[in-house]
Parts: structure tokens; sequence; C-alpha cells
DNA sequence: CTTGAGCCTGTATCAACTACAGACCGTAGA
DNA sequence: TCTACGGTCTGTAGTTGATACAGGCTCAAG
């Protein structure tokens, strides 16, 4: 039958249906990413497909490397749409540049790495090229 | 004269001649990355050339992206010679393997990102471009 | 009726720092 | 000599983004 999955859905389910750890989503609760959900007779969390939708949300723009002061911002910018779509595309812009910062850092990290390993002899030798590379400042 | 410099080093002239955050020295000497520095009769630590180097050599490997707890490994290496080479190769290359990693999952953010930015009008619109991308899973 | 899975809360832990409070010290200039 | 300033010390708390655990309650299947 299974049309729990519709309506009433336990932590667990979003979890499940998310494939969000099981704690986070209570602390997403506890620092206001998401809303308090209604609770059974009970006491128990009750989440539907708009947690589903949301949660995955906040999941996608963590994979994109978002913070979560800025999906707090971006889920402002969802939950109230009537602010311009232009606030959203300076986010995602800034957000852009970071990344292809972090993207320039890692390439050089890697460059610098591969060098290294590469003239490595894999001796029992008293020098080591990765060493020496880290030393020389 | 400043040939202080030249030998007892203060807390602070340590930091400046590494371009470590102060108090994050401290933090490196209670985690076992910098030893325990000898004291001044008044209690005040105080450096040496030797602390300057192993401290470039910490931070330079943080840059390169490597945790403290590699690092430590690096340390026990380079403060014991004796041991291969090979060891070190093998920390190194499984790093570059992460870092790696890291550049092409943020090359995918790249280009989901600016691709969606792209699609973006900027306008006052009840439909954002970046929004929607973000709520397709 | 028992068993296992899930729920609840609060709190602790993690990395890797960073910052602050409150007290002390050391030196350069007036 | 006094004072101001910058530095030092310790311990502890806060940061981000989770993750884990303890101890007790509940619910559904077999």
């Amino acid at each position: 039958m299974d049309n729990r999955s519709v309506t009433a859905l336990r932590r667990v389910d979003l979890a499940r249906a998310t494939g969000c750890n099981l704690e986070t989503i209570r602390y997403y609760e506890t620092v206001g990413i998401m809303p308090d959900p209604p609770r059974t007779a009970k006491g128990y969390r009750s989440y539907d497909d708009a947690h589903v939708r949301r949660l995955k949300f906040v999941m996608r723009s963590r994979d994109l490397g978002f913070s979560l002061e800025e999906i707090r911002g971006l889920l402002g910018l969802v939950d109230d749409r009537s602010q311009t779509c232009a606030q959203v595309q300076a986010v995602a812009e800034a957000h852009l540049e970071d990344v292809q910062a972090k993207i320039a850092d890692l390439t050089r990290i890697e460059r610098v790495l591969s060098e290294t390993v590469a003239r490595c002899t894999g001796d029992a030798a008293p020098e080591c090229a990765v060493i020496d590379a880290l030393l020389e400042a």
C-alpha cells in the first residue's frame, strides 16, 4: 500500500526520500533551515511532500557548495517569490566566483603534488622530493 | 639592530615571520604539531629559526590541503629521516587523488552554476532560473 | 507478548581554528 | 618616573556543519 509516503512521513522516511542523514534533519530544524514540522498526538514529527522538496533543495544547494547562510538567503527568496531574480543571480554569481577560485587553487596544488610525487624515487633514501618540496618555502 | 630576530623570537615574531595567526601557534602547540618551546624566566615562549622553518612547513602543507593528521605523519618522517621515502610518497599520492577528485567535483559545480546563471534574466520576474535549477532534483 | 525499529530530548564530539577575558610584563617617550 | 601601548600568559567559549550517543518512550509485525 505505501500510501503513507504520500502524506504523513516520519523522520526516517524524509531521510530516505532525500538521502539526508537522520540527525541532520533535526539539526536543520534547530538552525531554522527546515521549519518546525507538525507533530502527532505523541509528539512525533510529521512531514509531507513540501518538506521533501525543501530538503532536496537544501541538499542540492549544499552539494553545489552553498553555505547554510547562503541557503537561508535563497530559501527566503523561494519563500517570498516577490523578490527579484537579480538577487538570486547575485548570490549564485558570487558563489560561482568562489568555486572558480577554489578550482584554480586546487589545480595549482595538483600540479605541485604531481610534480613532486613524480620526482620521488621511492627508495629508503635519506633525501625525499616530497619533504624537500615542502621544506623549501 | 634587530638581531633579536636571529635568535629569540616572541610569539608575535613567529607569527609575522610565517604569516600564521597568533592564536593558531598556541593551538598547534596544544595539538602537538609544534613542540613546546623553551620559556623565558617570566614564562614567555621563545622561538628560533628552527621553529620558523617547521611552522612554514606546516603552513605550506596546510595550504596544499594536507590535514593536521597527515601533517603529523609527514613531520614524523621529517623528524626521523631514517624512514623510507616511499612512505612519504604514499601519503602524497593519496592526497593527490583527493585533490583530483575535489577538482572534478568543483568543475561539475562550476558548469551547473555558470549554465544556471547564464539562463538568468535578472528581471523582477516570478520565475528564476537559479531557483528552478535548484528546485528540480 | 515480545522484539525490533523508530521516535523523543539533550548533550557531546569532531576539525581546525579564532576570539575573548582578565591579569601580567616590558619598553619607549614625556 | 610615570604612563601608555603593545605584547604575553592561561583558560575557555564560539564557529560551521554536521554526527553520534544515552536513556527513555512508542508502535507495528509476528
